[in-house]
DNA sequence: GGTTTGATGTCGATT
DNA sequence: AATCGACGTCAAACC
């Protein structure tokens, strides 16, 4: 197939449809189908839809994607492994796409029994931007201007690491005592607290009484029960927001 | 558009292209592109994706997904509202689609110059068998053999409320003391400890010394710094497999 | 509508 | 390559 083709094929028959895919596939190109099939998923949490017309897709990294009629998300979990077959099941005469390991387990399987369109084409790989407004970025920011968190502080480390995990942001306060700084992009929630708890704990450990850390949550907001919880293990939270762009 | 039909479209102009789409989507059709596109998403992560070729799905409930060549997830959050819009810039000439709620914020925006095929149909809207394996069927096999968690242990309650939220199963042991435990379907990591003991000291404060809660995580098991921080905690763990079908 | 939590996917670090 | 820990994101249940 050239690079710049895109190829359809209306209402095959499956035997021609499992020709055009398996020829596309193994020339690494994108492939969908449209046509009426059941979905059976047996990978973590095992799932069966019954059949019914539905937007199939198949990149050539072995991602195997089927869509219903609303949702961001497809139908199913993905399995792992990158090999997709396909196959006409002899005695159904069924379009059969399995994605998933070889071995019986975390499998995927799609049954058409009929397919009423199926395209080919090449899709882009292509570097993209970096997202802004991660965790990250709070990061960055906190520690070019960590007087945002509290006056005086001065980061000393980033992932410091504790036996409970590394800490996002190792800090001393405008008095000395060492601080842990936890962040978070998003409202934090009762999550946030107690593994932010638990930073603390761990390195109160490991300094073994030298000095007693104080831990900050840094995050837009938090939800009430966060609030409540920080109380209760004596933390402190400071509002900020992860800059944008 | 008949309910069997499928409509394909190679090539259009951009005018085309935006007619062909408004009028599918006005018709509550499911729809797909391919075709050079810029991708721009100003949700809660803003990312810019340079222009290239990529398959974009229109779907008749208002979610816009644009994949690439690989990943299991499209370039883009999905961002809130449930509005596209369809037009041609008459600037650039561009074929733009915009998805999310109409005032400037959390809009996903692309951009295509060129769209070399365009598909319209119908897909299925279905219900769909209960998936298995799940936290709910954990819990029920709990309740109905409460002794795969521990001889003697007598479920009083599911979701019990507690300040610090629902506990999953409150019951009580043989020698009638309380006790919380914290279902997870999946191996057990520092979260779901720290989310039973939330509820453990939670119950204890709701008991005010009646009686002291033990915790039991139920789970097919723990990763090690879970099961360390199990033990600091003096928390139980029992391991159960989730029932799948 | 906001809060919380389950369910997934992805990534980086480590073994 | 597999595992683990953390982050990002979506969806559903429950006020």
């Amino acid at each position: 197939m050239p690079d710049e083709a895109v190829e359809t094929l209306r209402t095959p028959t499956p035997t021609r449809a499992r020709a055009f895919l398996a020829d596309a596939l193994r020339g690494g190109a994108y492939v969908t189908l449209v046509g009426a099939c059941t979905v059976e998923s047996r990978t973590r949490t095992s799932r069966e839809h019954p059949r019914a017309r539905r937007h199939a897709t198949c990149k050539p990294d072995g991602t195997v994607l089927v869509h219903g009629p609303s949702g961001h998300r497809p139908l199913h979990p993905q399995p792992d492994g990158d090999r997709v077959d396909v196959r006409v099941d002899d005695d159904t005469g069924e379009l059969v796409v399995a994605a998933g390991p070889p071995s019986g387990a975390d499998q995927l399987v799609a049954r058409f029994d009929t397919v009423e369109l199926a395209t080919a084409f090449d899709v882009d790989d292509h570097e993209t931007d970096a997202p802004s407004g991660t965790e990250a970025d709070l990061k960055e920011r906190v520690l070019e201007r960590p007087a945002l968190v509290e006056p005086g502080l001065r980061p000393l480390a980033t992932e410091r690491d504790t036996p409970a995990g590394p800490v996002d942001v190792y800090a001393e306060a405008a008095d000395g005592q060492p601080v842990v700084v936890e962040l978070k992009r998003d409202r934090a929630g009762p999550d946030a607290v107690s593994q932010l708890a638990r930073y603390v704990d761990a390195l109160a450990a490991d300094l073994h009484g030298d000095a007693s850390p104080r831990g900050v949550l840094v995050a837009p907001g938090v939800t009430p029960r966060a609030r409540r919880l920080l109380g209760d293990h004596g933390l402190d939270f400071a509002a900020v927001d992860p800059p944008r762009d």
